[in-house]
DNA sequence: ATGATTGTTTACTGTAAGTAGATAGTTATA
DNA sequence: TATAACTATCTACTTACAGTAAACAATCAT
């Protein structure tokens, strides 16, 4: 027995009065009516509705029942209402999770405008430099550079390239070795970014021709911190943004940023823009969000707006 | 989708964190369960649960729903609850109806005595002279005398003989022809009682011998009212055991009345028992309620006390 | 009486709910 | 790194049952 459609086709049937008319407004036969409300009868051992076949009269426990059941069944239908609604008009929570320097420099301007669009859509930014597990966490969105996944439970969508720039601050560059290609970059201080897809392996253009150096072949070798001159890529790995470029200003090394966080350090002259002519492979930043047959509207708007806010025109 | 079923799963999922442990406690397979949440969820187009094969976690919209649906499943089984329960252990309100006569000459007592048994059962009782229709009254039971049913939807149970005597006022008989046999009946004025099962055929039994007297037969013809002297049948026909005896009192004739409503006249000499080696037929008192395959325990326990209260020994 | 109306019964059918077993993804352990 | 243990999902299949149609039964109106 369905009991929830037992209950509908028992409360129908008390509210109009008669199995054929109830009948009739479900869209069913009288039988099928019939065989409801005996099934329910049966159920709670109890009769609900003396009937002839002429009249019906509800009894002392039909009435006890009705009363109860139906503003269960009222109940039940605002709950799916107000779900189903939700699922159409975005609202509610948005969990956000993304690393702390793209938060401040990429997503927060985005999500200030985002908010003016839907204000009804609460949000909850999580500033975080580790990569956490966003089924376990709660998370709805994670923003991050590059779009491979931990778990086949997540799907990824590309929101916008980062053209990276090599810098590094007149200090460093002044009692630091020469460099004139990308080959050099190992026999200098380079400074990691460990959240980018491959930190270590640095890819360079020009024209035609594609160099990729591991800037970290003689980390583990020659580890002098401390002094920022000659030659030796000094180990320092950082998975905050802002503090890489905090140690690049402060003379540290080399390191590989994203644009767009350094542009008014690059104005200022307080780092220099290097090479050039070699242009880093672009990262990209993906918006990360647990893969499910019914993806909440919240979460397909806020991504929606994420790719045309940062696409190009 | 037994949406009843699905909402269930959901919610032991819920509680107990996984569908493994919800499939096991709820006998089912982990695809079952599996089904079950996929529906739901797209019944209500909206992620319920986040899930890889090993952590799952609850969505905004599965946490609003799984607060509304479990307090609507409470509700519902504690509504059923009531219902089954109070289908064994008998309470609530009994209607019951029953002839004037009958009900303060006998009923009355043994439901004084029903009430010291079940005092949680409300007792109702109407008194009517007309046969009413229990459905659409709304009606438990009626006593009656006659277990002819009117309907088929109802269902009767004898509970006891009633033995009934032919008798008149001793000022009636000053006056009346003479009575000997049965047969001197139809010169007579007979009081008829119109509820009995065959007002106007009145049957003796005389050792093997039996008759049956018409004693409407001369009514039709001569309607000598008034007067209550010399030969024909007055026409005075009452649905009230109460106004017959008062008629008979007011020696307006012979009637057929149970012998426990006279008993107290007999003795006193204010009737006189005619024809005693004459006997009537047993009248029958029956119950009679609407059938049901599940008949309600109050109904039950009541017509099982009255055939326990009014058997013989 | 007759026909109209209404609830029940019966035989049948199509849907879908459940299962078993294979599959795929994830975590813990060696 | 490979393996084992665990979990959700998918696929194919079986089975149960909800609904229907049609005949039946009972009641009421004319």
């Amino acid at each position: 027995m369905d009991k929830l459609r037992a209950i509908s086709v028992f409360r129908r049937v008390i509210e109009l009065g008669s199995f054929k008319a109830a009948a009739e407004d479900l869209g069913l036969s009288k039988a099928a009516i019939s065989k409801n409300i005996n099934e329910l009868e049966d159920y709670l051992q109890s009769p609900l509705i003396n009937r002839t076949t002429r009249k019906m009269h509800i009894t002392e426990n039909g009435q006890l029942y009705y009363n109860h059941v139906r503003s269960i069944l009222d109940d039940l239908s605002s709950a799916d209402l107000s779900i189903i609604e939700s699922s159409h008009r975005p609202s509610g929570l948005l969990r956000i999770s993304v690393p702390m320097s793209m938060g401040i420099a990429v997503l927060n301007p985005a999500i200030c405008e985002f908010k003016k669009h839907y204000p009804e859509i609460t949000i909850e930014l999580k500033m975080s430099d580790q990569y956490i597990d966003l089924i376990e966490q709660g998370i709805d969105v994670a923003i991050r550079g590059g779009g491979e996944l931990k778990n086949s439970n997540l799907k990824s969508r590309k929101l916008k390239s980062v053209s990276r720039v090599l810098c590094a601050s007149p200090g460093y560059l002044k009692n630091a070795p020469t460099l004139t290609t990308p080959e050099d970059l190992p026999t200098h201080s380079c400074l990691l970014y460990s959240l980018s897809s491959s930190p270590t392996n640095w890819l360079f253009r020009h024209d035609d021709e594609v160099k990729i150096i591991d800037v970290d072949s003689g980390c583990n070798s020659n580890s002098n911190s401390g002094t920022n001159s000659n030659s030796g890529s000094g180990g320092y790995s950082v998975d905050n943004g802002i503090a890489l470029k905090q140690a690049a200003l402060a003379d540290l090394g080399i390191m590989l940023i994203p644009e767009m966080l350094v542009e008014a350090e690059l104005t200022a002259g307080a780092l220099i823009h290097l090479l050039p002519e070699w242009k880093p492979d672009d990262h990209a930043l993906y918006a990360i969000y647990p893969y499910h047959r019914e993806t909440s509207p919240k979460v397909r708007i806020f991504i929606d707006f994420l790719v045309d806010y940062f696409s190009p025109e």
